[in-house]
DNA sequence: AAGCCAACCTGGACGC
DNA sequence: TGCGTCCAGGTTGGCT
């Protein structure tokens, strides 16, 4: 679910409604998160007050006066605002009692979690650290690309890679792949300096689209804004997840490939 | 050293 | 209806 225009799209719906409120309470579910949560830790945040909520890659940064909270939404997590007092949906991890709401941390497939780090460890996380540029810096990503440029990974994959650039996931990777006329199985090795940047270019555009758009919610409903709003990137995507449909560009059906056990869609006549 | 892949989980879709 | 199989937006750690 979460990538990029996902999970900056549930920060542009947190923050407005959480930002300059302090954060009341906090209770833990009694199931296991990739990471577990110290107890001190969490009640160590009651009581501050929430300055703003910050992105980096696919992570949220809640800011508040004297500590950070960081979340990270894995494959099914979910932030959910809700009036205080409302009843907790299935999978309810940790709910934060703001003053005048309640954020939900949910996540049926727990590979999202939240930790509370000190200021000073914002910069040096294992997830934040060493983090690559935003798609949305064309030069800065095409030089990430480009430093990589004798590497024989699969292209797709590099581009899943956080330290290359910030927050691709296989559906935004897929999209640029195509949009760029890349098969996704092409070693970076073998491709030019001149396509790397049209890469690049081809990504920030699908990402500037997908934010437009609210992001990627799929069949399944799973994505939802922290309001619960669904996004509609889904109707403009043009291979993630349409196997066997016709290519937009060329009528050729879409194909998947399984590339390191997870699918790549692509265009088998327009994408070499 | 770089690159591949199984593992971590649950739930939904599909076929029989 | 029910059961088994496959698949999923991410990331890591251990292996080759």
């Amino acid at each position: 679910m979460p990538e990029l225009p996902e999970v900056e799209t549930v920060r542009r719906t947190l923050e407005p409604v959480l930002a300059g409120q302090v954060l009341l309470a906090v209770k833990r579910g009694p199931a296991r998160l990739r990471f577990p949560v110290e107890e001190q830790a969490l009640q160590r945040l009651c009581g501050q007050r929430l300055l703003r909520v910050e992105r980096r890659g696919k992570a949220l940064v809640f800011v508040f006066c004297d500590a950070v909270l960081l979340f990270h939404l894995g494959m099914s997590g979910r932030l959910w605002l809700r009036p205080p007092g409302s009843p907790l949906p299935p999978h309810t991890h940790g709910v934060f009692a703001f003053e005048r709401w309640q954020l939900l941390f949910v996540d049926p497939r727990r590979f999202g979690f939240f930790q509370v780090l000190e200021p000073s460890e914002v910069a040096s996380h294992f997830l934040l650290g060493k983090l690559g540029p935003e798609p949305f810096a064309v030069r800065q990503v095409t030089a990430a690309l480009a430093q990589r440029s004798s590497s024989s990974r699969r292209v797709r994959d590099v581009l899943l890679d956080q330290r290359v650039v910030a927050g691709v996931g296989n559906i935004y990777a897929c999209e640029a792949l195509f949009a760029a006329k890349i098969h996704p199985g092409r070693p970076l090795a073998r491709i030019g300096r001149r396509k790397l940047q049209e890469l690049a270019e081809a990504l920030a555009r699908v990402m500037t689209s997908a934010l437009a758009a609210g992001g990627t919610t799929l069949r399944d409903g799973s994505f939802r804004d922290a309001l619960g709003e669904p996004g509609f990137f889904a109707l403009e995507l043009a291979v993630y997840g349409r196997e066997g449909e016709p290519c937009r560009r060329c009528s050729t059906p879409i194909a998947r490939l399984r590339l390191g056990g997870r699918s790549a869609y692509f265009c088998p006549r327009c994408q070499r």
